[in-house]
DNA sequence: GACTGTTACTATAGCGCTCAAGTACCGGCA
DNA sequence: TGCCGGTACTTGAGCGCTATAGTAACAGTC
């Protein structure tokens, strides 16, 4: 009966938590033979296994994680930090999305996502340094990719697992996931090129993001392949520039018949102008977006945008990430490894077409 | 030297986390003198702190949560579960700067925010009753507040800190912070009246949620008041409920000269239909909205809002979850204690005026 | 009938920290 | 000189779990 211990108590105060020996002491067992039974390790016999995990299940006893934590256990969380105005978050259909996709995921797996939003990326890099160093997520995700990212090198040096959501390419030896916004350009040039459209914009969103480079790359190279015109419109950030670009676009002397815009908020914001302009979308301007969201599918005209399927980008996400941080546990020797699960998948994006470019005809 | 240790190697594992034994041996003291230290507590002398703070600056060394925690120690992490679509996050530009808010006082005191998206409220209380168990959070905060909701009794028997966001009323003895609807719908009905309008439409979300009853009650009680026509729509859920209200509201005979939406979603949603049907905003109808967004900011005419702030109800809901956590940690009895704490704060909504309802002719 | 091997456990130590109780030292004071 | 009280620590135990080594009981083997 080493086990047993005085229970005390202690006035008014709260019900003392059940533990581990509560349990064993019930059974009529040592604290070793209930974690052996819990983990479903070998050692225990069936009968008393299940006699354990019955008396757990009465008591409503799980274990402690900062217990399990404390042996060296993985923590069950993983992080996520953003260092972007935090107002922006709200009017991204992708990001809500995407995390709930990444929830999904890790739920199962009974891991919680654990978000912070800080002001710099300096800042970020401290988070991570911080949650790892005290041990307080098993691993991160890293959003918005930027070129030449100073986030990538930090990670690489701490060591642990971590995943970028973004590329190919400027994620350095980390493990990365991301859409393919080649083949996201491909689809929408290739479905205005099909409907006859022979001069084409590009309304681009901040040119820190790699994939704003990444797609005006592949656009230029497909609408030459097609022998299209492909038209480059930088409009900074968000509505704002998104409908002064559009403004701009049909002051030109050679007017596009279709504009491709980079987000659903911009392409509204365009449309908006084009409507103001009386300009009719689809008949007289074909409009896309590289970003579906509710608003894209209730507007009128609902907008024709590329389906990341932002949910199963998170799904994805946190599968990889899951491997990458359970390959982590597995072998000690952080260097070599973290290289070799550095490998890379991608999503394939899927056009969804809607009445923004049905039927038009081209001009 | 008792608190020195053999260094194992270990082949070519991860260098061997520093721990707060390091610390005392290269400062000459015991770790307890450390913990007295870095926790400023008295005990240790001036000198002997100031050197073991260097000492723990230079090894990078940050104590570990687990084995605080374990210790009794708050955990420094408050959650949040969410039991909607997920989608859903993403439409809605409350959401995103709610939670900045939140993050932006929890970041300060060193917390974090855990989240969780659930598919039913059983699923979401079930989450609390987990967290809780295993300590893995100090705190919840509940969104969503329903009439009659289950979760209000399923926390409260829980009796650990946890904040309501939403009310008054409807959240038992549990504490609550709330945006005052009825002074919003005030502000509007108000605003509406002095351009002149004296019928006056109210399209409405769910009617699940416990706002929506209260918006519907002050709405018709300000429109009497004020010896002016409201106009009840039900519209369901999102922006195709808002635009079948809408157009419901133009076929009738005796249409509304403003309409209030209870959504920046649903108000660009009816406005889409106004401008399809000709109708000229703010000059033929004027239109608000309880919700204030980027999207209602650009829209074209830009939305007239209630500006709830929701990065400052965010901030005023960790500040008062905070001091919850704070005042249950003092004192072990948490049932008359409870529901000491169990006070309300609101939060006073602000009218943002814009092109949508500005100067408007009404009639 | 002594040996080996398995199974089903127990005993003990340790993870990294905190806390309560103990002790060494010092100045002050009658 | 002896005692008191405060400061600045140390000692030891404990938080709840896991890991490793140890042991008792039993079956099988030549």
């Amino acid at each position: 009966m080493s086990t047993s211990r005085v229970s005390t108590p202690r006035g008014a105060g709260r019900p003392r938590r059940v533990t581990i020996a509560d349990i064993a002491d019930r059974a009529g067992v040592t604290a070793a033979a209930v974690s052996l039974a819990v983990n479903g390790r070998p050692g225990v016999s069936d009968a008393t296994r299940a006699r354990i995990m019955d008396i757990a299940r009465e008591l409503d006893w799980e274990p402690s994680p900062a217990a399990r934590a404390l042996t060296g256990a993985p923590v069950l969380a993983v992080g996520m930090v953003l260092a972007r105005p935090a107002e922006v978050l709200g009017n991204e259909a992708f990001f809500g999305a995407f995390v709930a996709g990444l929830q999904e995921v890790l739920s199962t797996e009974d891991y919680s996502l654990q978000m912070k939003i800080v002001e710099s990326t300096e800042a970020e890099i401290e988070t991570y340094r911080r949650w790892f160093g005290q041990r307080r997520v098993d691993g991160v995700v890293m959003v918005d990719l930027r070129q030449d990212d100073p986030r990538v090198p930090a990670l690489e040096k701490l060591g642990q697992p971590a995943l970028v959501i973004g590329g190919p390419g400027h994620h350095g030896s980390l493990p990365a996931v991301y859409v393919d916004d080649a083949v996201a350009t491909t689809l929408l040039v290739d479905h205005m090129v099909g409907l006859g459209h022979r001069r084409i914009a590009r309304v681009a969103g901040t040119a820190e993001f790699f994939h704003t480079a990444q797609r005006d790359r592949a656009f230029l190279d497909r609408c030459e392949e097609l022998g299209a015109t492909g038209v480059l419109q930088d409009a900074g950030y968000g509505a704002q520039g998104a409908a002064a670009a559009t403004e701009g676009l049909l002051a030109e002397e050679d007017a596009p018949s279709a504009i491709i815009f980079d987000s659903d908020e911009m392409a509204l914001a365009g449309s908006q102008v084009l409507l103001e302009n009386g300009i009719r979308i689809p008949q007289q301007m074909a409009v896309a977006s590289y970003e579906d969201s509710a608003l894209a599918r209730t507007h009128r005209p609902a907008i024709t945008a590329i389906g990341r399927s932002a949910v199963q980008y998170g799904r994805v996400a946190a599968t990889r990430l899951l491997e990458i941080i359970d390959a982590d546990r597995r072998r000690p020797l952080p260097d070599a490894a973290q290289a070799a699960t550095g490998e890379v998948r991608a999503i394939d994006p899927q056009l969804i077409v809607r009445a923004s470019t049905a039927g038009a005809d081209a001009g």
